[in-house]
DNA sequence: ATAAGAGTGAGTATCATTCTCATTCTGTCG
DNA sequence: CGACAGAATGAGAATGATACTCACTCTTAT
């Protein structure tokens, strides 16, 4: 835990690890494309996509996909997990991790290095679930 | 645990279960409308993937998404998880859940009616590890 | 200065998934 | 039995995020 490999951090890699971590939330590849718009940090589409492929590479990032596809960004940094419905499509986030540095047997693990984890919940929210039969 | 809604279950969505349990691994949308296509149980893609998304919402399915995008669907009674190569992109399984039944606090579900949840972990596996620098 | 290599991005291609909507199926009622 | 409403279906078109191309710009070393 606590990687600290900003050696062989290019500029623009460090940018968009800079604004996920400022962001405190998810961001797609396309939000941050949004967001550096007009900065003199701006960068086109293919280097967002192509450095956030690397970052994820190096552990440093890691993402989620919703229901519509959109792949969601977030530092490995923050291990945060959500509870989605799957009818709304409603999520709140979990307080805590349920699986800390989880106990993987060294045989399930295979000589992997193992760099980050995505973890989701699904289920019906309170809403939904009252919607259950009719609608 | 221990569902069994199997009312309410249309007979094609009843085909597209049966098939990823049989298939005993992840299947695509794709393919799922490629095994059924010629035999009587053949289906056009928008029902394929109509009921894929109501089997989710009855908790019978869950899926994952490849790096590729390609969303991959189990049987939710299969517990079953993967450690990938963020390089080469390889995949083992593991060999069992590590969460079982997590014990989330009734505080962090908020009201939810838990159905399923997906984990996956990320590294580098042996071979890749060797190339890590070089390349 | 020159050259090799890395980094970049506008535009295009890809392709899984979703949407449209005309058609078919199913069950009900007079 | 027709006639009809609603659900189910699927061929084809639309969508949209992401990957790819490739000419151009930087960087660095000789
Ligand atoms: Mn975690
Ligand atoms: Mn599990
Ligand atoms: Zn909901
Ligand atoms: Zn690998």
């Amino acid at each position: 835990m606590g990687e600290q490999p900003s050696i062989e951090l290019l500029p623009k890699q460090h940018q968009l690890l800079e604004q996920l971590v400022l962001a405190g939330q998810e961001l797609s590849g396309q939000d941050l494309h949004a967001r550096l718009r007009g900065t003199p940090l701006a960068m086109g589409l293919a280097t967002v996509y192509r450095h956030l492929r690397q970052l994820q590479q190096q552990g440093l990032v890691r993402c989620r996909h919703l229901p519509s596809g959109e792949a969601l960004f977030a530092p490995t940094e923050r291990d945060e997990h959500h509870l989605t419905c799957v009818d709304c499509g409603r999520t709140q986030p979990l307080t805590a991790c349920p699986i800390h540095d989880a106990h993987l047997s060294p045989e399930q693990i295979g000589g992997f290095q193992l760099l980050f984890h995505t973890l989701e919940f699904f289920g019906l929210c309170s809403d939904c679930q009252g919607r259950q039969d009719q609608d």
